[in-house]
DNA sequence: ACATTTACTTTCATCGCGGAAGTCTTGCTT
DNA sequence: AAGCAAGACTTCCGCGATGAAAGTAAATGT
């Protein structure tokens, strides 16, 4: 089986529906997407036979581990699911310092990842690091199908950088095309925290609510939502929109003056500046976390008004965008198991009590897992073949 | 050219892409038909001809007024239009005193409208004053395609009342069986605020927007969402989530204990309730509102402050939803033209500069904008045929 | 009058779909 | 062990929707 081939036909129309199922819901029998899809068998026949020959499908054993409804009679099904290795990704997630790059497969499964600072942060430093990475990170591997990258700003058509404050672009910086020339392969670039949103939404805890939103504290605070099975994008998307909503009236002032703001009651350097303050010494974030779990008198107080502020900002997620689930991840995620129950009484005061009960999953972030984001990005583009950028 | 009759064929698949073409988007052409829904010109002629043929579409004259690009050359083109004397549907929003109904064409023009009280607020009663005001509405009027029908609380799949606090019903009520039943006719329960969002969709100022929320204020605070051109429905819509979202730190407290709430702020009780305290007299909501535009000392200063909590409202909304477009609406909504400029003060300081601006349609409302609401559910449901409910 | 342009209609080959019947494989019954 | 039922998948075939291309209609300009 070549493995790597792809597929000639480029997965049209209903084609495509059946490849996304495969993917996005795992394994899968053919008798089951029929009836997802709602479609005849025959129809599912035609549409898979030529993918699993291609090289994009493949049939599993039929999975005996889920016992239970497993007292059927008849033909076992066998199941398909992607052939994972037959593509793979780079995904690229760009700083104010360096560039951090994952090689990952169709299922954004990590297989391999590199970082290298920017010796510049003009566009020919990153195109540059770029490549350098992509290198390194496919000397023996597979080809790649297509590069995502992902920054904090603001990014038009999936190609265009129009906003970049960490790297100091003050005009367009046609990114895409850039990087699509220099490395002769199509690339797609995204807002960062859409990229990690369109991850989650394909390959992440979420994977299967079609309305969620992803909340992230580190440096800032960010956002993404996820609304009737789309990613919500709009050219605000970027400008942290959520970064100085009040959350607390008594709470300190962020750098634009804001009192209580998600920005200065969340944010790490908010928080270390803070609790420095208070104990006349530079403390680090994660000493800040340690000290208020043991119940320094400087610390606790500080941690759990925080805690407070985020059960605040995620019950105000919740009900103004009406979502199922929020996804709680970013540098800064440990505030929320540090102060649990605050954060947990705060959305319960905020929430109606006759709403569902909100469901929320912390994610521990590295840079992998921003950069995988980027990868995810680049797999929507290839699978949706939307040519979001210059190939 | 028999207007009232229906078209035999349930109007299927791209058949009902092109007469949903035609009601949402105004008389159009078929070639400009043909170029949004990405199909040929002669699929155009073969969909399109049998609904002109049925009735449902007729051809307009060309549209002459729209100069600008009236310097094209060849043959006149013949746009379509909605025949909305096809059908004819009731509209019936039900509160805890009494029944406001209209009767409205397929394009939600109302054509007549009534009111009864309730003679008690059993679902008994309920159904039989809904029935009379219907018979009062059709009279020697059309035959009724559907009836509509919306309250505050709870329902489910369009038909079962779960919860509806005005009307004290404890348990479960499947009105929409029930009046179905009594009626002959196809009837859809809704959401009164999910019911008044689906009529600004389609038939209101947010036409062809495909992302934006409305929020209603009068004696309470209403909020419904359009995502992605679907209105978002979920089990915890109908219990005033954004009723008690804090928007000032410094505000009086609502029947709950919440200081500064929305319900707290711009509830129209809750500003009676304020001003009658510092007047030491009972003034209604009229009147607060003329008393501050005339800088009453009293009246003015909470008028005010209501208008800076209703742009905090309206900013957090943008921010949490990326909505493009706000409509303001309800019984209350002279404060957003009282105190104008205190909310686009607050909006302005709670929105990111580099946003795009919110753009923000204040809709005077009466009880047959609430009715046209239920109309316009009743409509969707008729268009969509997904029967809502019980035939 | 005649070309030109645009709007729509007609015709026709194609292709994807669903339904029916067939094959394959399993477990259960007798 | 043979037969049977049931489910998963395949094969085959007719229908119907589709788009391309050619044809008709109605306007403007020269």
């Amino acid at each position: 089986m070549d493995a790597t081939s792809a597929p000639s036909t480029p997965l049209a129309g209903a084609g495509r529906a059946v490849a996304l199922e495969v993917l996005l819901r795992g394994p899968v029998t053919r008798s089951e997407i029929a009836r997802r899809l709602s479609m005849s068998a025959g129809s599912l026949t035609r549409l898979a036979n030529p993918l699993v020959d291609s090289g994009l499908l493949v049939e599993v054993d039929a999975d005996h581990g889920q016992a239970g409804h497993e007292a059927r009679t008849g033909r076992r099904s066998r199941p398909l699911d992607i052939n994972a290795a037959a593509h793979h990704f780079i995904g690229a997630k760009v700083t104010g310092d360096d560039v951090h790059a994952v090689l990952t497969t169709l299922r954004a499964e990590v297989v391999g990842s590199a970082r290298k600072p920017l010796p510049g942060r003009d566009p020919a430093s990153v195109v540059a690091t770029i490549a350098e990475l992509i290198g390194e990170l496919t000397a023996e591997g597979p080809r790649i199908s297509r590069v995502g990258v992902s920054l904090g700003g603001r990014v038009a058509h999936h190609t265009t950088v129009t906003a970049a404050p960490f790297l100091e672009w003050s005009e367009d910086v046609p990114l895409g095309s850039l990087l699509a020339d220099a490395l002769g392969l199509p690339v797609t670039v995204d807002n960062d925290l859409l990229a990690l949103t369109r991850a989650e939404h394909w390959f992440g805890t979420a994977r299967g609510h079609d309305r969620f939103a992803v909340l992230t504290i580190g440096a800032g605070v960010g956002y993404g939502l996820v609304m009737h099975d789309t990613v919500v994008d709009s050219p605000d998307v970027g400008v942290g929109l959520l970064g100085h909503c009040p959350l607390d009236p008594m709470g300190p002032l962020c750098p634009n003056g804001h009192r209580g703001c998600a920005t200065a009651m969340l944010s790490r350097p908010s928080i270390c500046a803070a609790v420095s303050v208070g104990l006349r010494r530079s403390v680090t974030y994660d000493e800040c976390l340690d000290l208020a779990a043991h119940g320094d008198p400087v610390a606790a107080p500080v941690i759990t008004a925080a805690g407070r502020a985020l059960g605040r900002l995620l019950a105000a997620v919740a009900n103004f965008t009406l979502v199922q689930k929020i996804v709680l991840t970013g540098e800064g995620v440990r505030l929320a198991e540090v102060a649990r129950t605050a954060v947990e009484e705060a959305v319960r005061a905020d929430r109606d009590p006759s709403t569902a009960p909100l469901e929320l999953d912390v994610q521990h972030s590295d840079f992998a897992y921003w950069a995988r984001g980027a990868a995810a990005t680049a797999i929507q583009a290839h699978v949706l073949e939307e040519t979001p950028a210059v190939g």
